[in-house]
DNA sequence: GTTTTTATCTTTACAATGTAAAGATTGATG
DNA sequence: CATCAATCTTTACATTGTAAAGATAAAAAC
């Protein structure tokens, strides 16, 4: 057997690799530099070179959790059913658990890194779309349709932290949902869901 | 100067208070054991012998905040202002940031726990009586209310979540919210929001 | 083609953490 | 008073993040 050559070739994504490895398997608690790097069968510090600290490999590999979840939701975006983002993006943090909880937990990220801060920016101009806005920023937007924007990613986000929390257990097992989440989030989630602008039924007037 | 008695008194009360003073002042990441010791006076090991080990700890820790917040909501519930539970949903969370961010983070938390079970419980019995049920455990009731209650939760606890991770501080830079979360709140969550039991507005028919 | 530089990876080292085990102290119990 | 049990301390060990210094090899310079 031969050993393995002093210089991995391209290290970063191994690391990157190893560590959604290690975090589908124990979650984000399992996510430790000297760890990740056993996983990718390098030394101790290695990872160190290409991301400075543990926080800048996670910041990465939340990143990368950013750009998939806007992908699956523009993906969805074009399915005429119109509830299918909703679902798609619950089923998002059904299938990549450890990873969608990594992506909400700021003590454990970098938001100055450049490569966090774009993918989450971009996440905005899709939810932002979503609700027939033009703009790129929320800095640019009206209030009403801030509060749009605000309730959808309220009623999503809380509801898949709730659920992958476990906090919902309780709630699933009442008969009437079988253990199915997506049974709660259709009696959840409001009906109309316009995709397109136009008045707003569910909003509260202006005060 | 007194050396301190070799016994405590009622250390058990003393670590929380500790635990809750770092938590202040530093979130969930600054709790640890040893600091938590350091900070209450006494040796490194001490707190394991009340509360087993960390998880343990944190979890009684959590528990206080789950009854603080019930308290809380109670409290609000006698408000004639419709919307008073709400906007004191987020305030607890804008006043208790740490605590409110470790009592969902289920991780460094045992569910097991006498204290943590009992008091997760007795926070649904406070939320299925907002909206209108007699329920005390979601598994006794029917699929419109577990709706209800899902909506309500799942949109409340998104918002704190995604205001405590700093996610809504773009939509916040904006001028029309003025940086005040409750101006967000206000334009977000549906207007009638009944508290006794009716027809339900914003609800999806049954499929 | 040889030398120098630079990026990459390893080894070593150190402080901090969680927790297990054994010992010290003290209030309670008989 | 003697014994016990609860409480707290000391000691010890494996693990972690990360800084510093050394080894290796690819790339660049000449």
């Amino acid at each position: 057997m031969s050993t393995p050559p002093y210089h991995h070739g391209n290290l970063r994504a191994a690391v990157l690799e190893a560590a959604e490895r290690l975090l589908d398997q124990g979650g984000p608690s399992a996510l430790s530099l000297r760890g990740i790097a056993r996983e990718a069968g390098v030394s101790a510090t290695a990872p160190a070179h290409h991301f400075g600290d543990l926080s800048g490999l996670l910041s990465d590999l939340a990143a990368i959790g950013f750009q998939r979840l806007a992908e699956t939701i523009r993906r969805a975006a074009t399915d005429p059913a119109p509830r299918a983002p909703v679902h798609a993006y619950v089923r998002f943090a059904q299938d990549n658990p450890g990873l969608y909880t990594l992506m909400f937990r700021s003590d454990r990220l970098d938001y100055r890194r450049e490569s966090l801060a774009a993918a989450s920016q971009a996440s905005w101009a899709v939810l932002l779309r979503s609700v027939g806005s033009e703009a790129r920023m929320p800095a640019e937007s009206d209030l009403a349709t801030l509060g749009q924007v605000t309730f959808r990613w309220s009623l999503l986000h809380g509801f898949c932290t709730l659920l992958l929390d476990g906090q919902l257990r309780p709630l699933l097992a009442n008969p009437a949902c079988n253990g199915d989440p997506h049974v709660l989030l259709d009696v959840m989630v409001p009906p109309p869901a316009p995709v397109r602008p136009g008045p707003v039924p569910t909003q509260a007037p202006s005060p």
